[in-house]
DNA sequence: AATTTATTTGCGTATTTATGCAGTATTAAA
DNA sequence: TTTAATACTGCATAAATACGCAAATAAATT
């Protein structure tokens, strides 16, 4: 068999299974694995493919380029702009930190004139970058993961408010065990947030929808509304509409 | 199954739920804890993930300040040298904002074990990113231009502090007329932190000596050590020696 | 056709990499 | 503080790789 089919049939193989096993080539096309180190070397130098320790991947498997940019960024696109209607002027809105809120702090109108109140670092830098929306940091100790404020004071703090709306960017949530997360902490605060508010809103991308995390954050029926990418009359929404969540 | 392979199975969890737990990993990918340690490790090191303790986290939960390098003059890394020396461990410092104050904050050794209060947004994320040192924000009203929280209420959470070194970033200090600054509320501010520290330091570079702005800080008999990037032999730092400053 | 030249291939060996294991240290949670 | 989970270290092993060399093959030249 002449170099060139080789070549041939390993640019099949992965093809059709995006990976290939040099210990396998080596059987199938009964040269040494030398042989095949070589020709997926050449075919890597000619950027057919993806030489790795073991054989080989497609170049479709690149999983490095798009990690730069923020992942779901059109979904989350999609949310912020369903959860932007339902500010209003004058609204008191509290919001928790996550990278859908960000979505949503950037796509507010700068007309608009509202006041903000957050436990989130990053939420707040984002929030700033608006003319006309007040600001409000409830801060205390901060964690470092979440780069929020966290403990006792927070949620004293949180106790004496009442907003119009609070947006929970949401980790996972569940038709059984509602929303759920896996820092105490950070739910203590959540918890409050929900407290604080007359009406709680859930973003969640739909990957996130019928997942549950270790802690009880809150019920289902504690949640007022439910917005994710998808139409409000897609099947995997059903039994949250049923009970009782306004899905937008 | 290949290491790239197990990479992007890792980074494609990450990026659905924002997190991964190594123990997780270890049974869907049926390899030893240790392995997907490596992995983690490995993609960490490639700024792909956060690798931390019993898993990794998404790095888009983490924003970080990248603009710094544009600021970050010569001189300034020379003050924050000078101030971290004085920075033990165990000890309460307050912080004002200020690209200064950055710079110290990044130049802080990662081994250092002390806690940090401050008012500044900027500040308090760079301070995030530093392993053993607690973070404490104090919150309010926000103010757009200098990203800090200002009003009564920081006023009087202040004045039940007592640090052991306030460092301020300084705008305008004069042998005359003491550190004067421009907006009032961030003056109140300023002038709450002076009075709940031991130690006031003032951090400024020397083209900011001997000017002065509108409203006053505090006179030079508050402070109670001067650092600029000069040797403290200069001629230009006589005056302030005179007054009883530490020139550092 | 014969010979030279260049290329390809396989093998032995040394080296590197990947992985798991055990014991110990460290960290986080109750 | 105690306890359980997780991380780190060094080591062992197996698999994969690189390298030099010689044999085999193909291509080019006379």
């Amino acid at each position: 068999m002449l170099k060139k089919e080789r070549h041939a049939y390993i640019m099949h193989e992965i093809d059709i299974h995006n990976k290939v096993l040099s210990s396998d080539l080596s059987l199938q096309l009964t040269v040494s694995e030398d042989t095949i180190r070589r020709d997926l070397q050449e075919l890597d130098e000619k950027n057919m493919l993806t030489k790795v320790h073991g054989g080989a991947l497609s170049k479709s498997f690149h999983f490095t380029l798009h990690n730069n940019t923020v992942f779901s960024q059109p979904e989350k696109k999609i949310i912020a702009q369903k959860a932007r209607d339902l500010i209003k002027d004058g609204m008191l809105v509290l919001l928790s930190g996550g990278t859908t809120i960000i979505e949503l702090v950037k796509s507010l109108p700068p007309e608009l004139n509202a006041t903000f109140i957050t436990v989130s670092i990053p939420t707040a830098l984002e929030l700033l970058n608006h003319p006309n929306i007040e600001v409000i940091f409830i801060g205390n100790k901060l964690l470092k993961n979440a780069q929020m404020s966290v403990g006792a004071e927070v949620v004293q703090r949180l106790s004496e408010i009442k907003c119009d709306l609070c947006f929970l960017g949401t980790n996972s949530i569940d038709v059984e065990n509602g929303i759920t997360d896996l820092e105490l902490e950070v739910i203590e605060v959540k918890r409050a947030m929900i407290r604080s508010a007359k009406k709680v809103v859930s973003l969640a991308i739909s990957k996130k929808l019928n997942t549950t995390q270790r802690m009880l954050v809150c019920r289902l029926e504690d949640v007022d509304m439910l917005i994710t990418e998808l139409v409000p009359t897609e099947e995997i929404l059903k039994p949250y509409h049923s009970k009782g969540i306004t899905i937008i």
